[in-house]
DNA sequence: GATGAATGAGTCTTCATTCAT
DNA sequence: GATGAATGAAGACTCATTCAT
């Protein structure tokens, strides 16, 4: 008695959420290359096989993860940037959000964290393709509004790209894998990145 | 006739700054699991088994590299840090030579961000002892300069580990593989790291 | 379809009864350290990755080999030695029944009588867990009766330490690599081991 | 100033020596496959080159071993075995003497046993030449005595093979490196070997 | 859809041997 | 005679991928 078409695609479905799952286990404790298929079926509770059943070969597993998961992380931070606030406002919300999520989700943190400073390793044949991935999903959303806050004076008067940057590097630094921050030291965090260190000029 | 125990050394110490040059070159192509020990050895100019003549094994290999560049960077910045001036000014000029040399030896650069980034998949066995190494040649001389700074009341009043780590994350960040500062950026990011993005607070 | 459990079952111990006799084959022309894995696999039939499937590494297989085949004996033995026979009738049994068998398997004989003259070599960090294993399979069984012979009076007055040694080493010597008794000689042997080569004492 | 040809040569044997000394002492815990020549010359205290300068390679050096020692034994068991004594009385002063060295040189000893175990996989293309000298310099010497003694009538009725193989089992296998006699068990051992485990026949 | 036995290419590592000095 | 730096062939082990069931 064969399965229908809709239980089909909701076993497929089922299927590769629990290896992408794993695989983020797996690759946090163990790196790209010493992250085993057979370990990842393991964990997953699934036969070896199977994975190549769902997917081309290792690369295809982590393209889809990080595809997968940039996507959905676009749509969230969308629906925050697009707020009707200023755009100072809008990053602060953003860079909370952020913390809370990694704070949340620590091996997707990791898991993204290690694989952008990696890609030409992992990806040596696709690295366009996958900071393509990047650009769209992390990148985009907050530049817009960083160019918003630079042009209406909001921001202070560096190169956006900078802003940018300096932006990222303090959130992606708070979340380094030897060292996270808690909780409570969100606010902190986030009155530093745009405050800066130093309270005043003279 | 046998050559001198001084000629031998000469020789030694020489091979050995051939591989941990090698080292660094393959590793920033290609990651620690694949950089081949045959593919440091010819870019050294060597035979694969001198490698383990000089180490024990791969890992020695990049634990001596940590050791010694952590070692050389330390006198360096302690020579900035101990001068006489505000902290800030103090803070001011060791971004700035940090910066400056990160342009100058971009192999060096990645290769730290990289390896602290992942430490417990490099040396699953001896994270406690690298991180010392970091801690004693990267952190520590810092981490006095930012407490002077926060308790004479010239830093803003996060504590100061929270400090520390936006400092760093800042200057980490500017260095990514995938994006890497100009030198005529340096001061605007400088600037960033210590005053922040937005310029007043209410 | 999947295989059942059975039929894994069954294949698995089917593998490693082959990969086992095939190093005691390859073991018998080349010793420990030239019996290449590789070779192994293809005296056994099957690829060279699969005896990792199956044991840890070189020296596990070779344990394995071990312990088990002197499981095995260990039972034969006991049911010779629990006879209700005198002491020195089981012996005799027990050597000609040993010697038949060193007859019959000669790579067997070979193996341990070269593994344990080899054990501090293959084996540098498990001698005591090995040397256990002989005791108890082939040591332990006999030492019961030679004590219970000398303490009835039946066997010489020698300490029972000293007649267990004579009595091993006679029946090892006797297959010798260079030097293999025949079938017809079993009996010549054993009563040189039990009564001696000189026939009466003044 | 050249040395004279007396003085080289004097060097040449000294060296010699000092190699097979530490060729000894290395095999007895390494075996003959981990027994590196770079261990054997830093045991010998001379560089690792100069072992090639006086052997052709690494057999070579095992095969001098042994062809020294035996030569060297030779002529010792020769001094006692044509002693005009009855046949009997020579192959117990013989056995002694053997377990004497044996316990003042437990290296040799070992090496010795060990070698001849394993001649096939040590010298495969050398066996038979190997076996000579064992058979002129161990066997030989004895088994002329045990001839005498068989046709004599002082030994037991059984072939002088079997005599000969039942000797030097019981000796070697006093040997065995995870056990060895004690000084004071000599005489046991001597005892048990000639008289048998079991006193009388019926 | 699912399993896990099977394979072999690719790497690290060891070590006998050579050779410039 | 003597040294030890240098080499590369050989062997253990890992792991992505395939495939019979």
């Amino acid at each position: 008695m064969p399965r229908s078409p809709q239980q089909n695609q909701a076993i497929r479905e089922k299927r590769i959420q629990q290896i992408l799952e794993a695989t983020l286990k797996v690759y946090r404790e163990r790196g790209y290359h010493r992250a085993e298929i057979g370990e990842i079926a393991r964990v997953a509770g699934l036969g070896r096989g199977l994975i190549y059943y769902y997917f081309k070969d290792k690369q295809d597993v982590f393209l889809t993860l990080i595809r997968r998961s940039l996507e959905e992380w676009k749509r969230y931070a969308e629906a925050i940037l697009q707020l009707d606030l200023p755009a100072g406002e809008r990053l602060k919300m953003y860079l909370k959000e952020f913390c809370h999520l990694c704070l949340e989700y620590p091996d997707m943190t990791y898991f993204h964290q290690s694989v952008t400073r990696d890609l030409n390793i992992i990806f040596p044949d696709q690295v366009e393709e996958v900071m393509g991935y990047y650009e769209e999903g992390m990148w985009k959303p907050v530049r817009r509004v960083i160019r918003e806050g630079v042009e209406s004076g909001e921001l202070r008067e560096i190169s956006p790209d900078m802003a940018e940057r300096v932006f990222f590097s303090v959130v992606m630094g708070a979340f380094a894998p030897d060292y996270t921050i808690a909780e409570n030291q969100v606010d902190d965090l986030v009155e530093a990145a745009l405050y800066g260190l130093i309270p005043e000029r003279k």
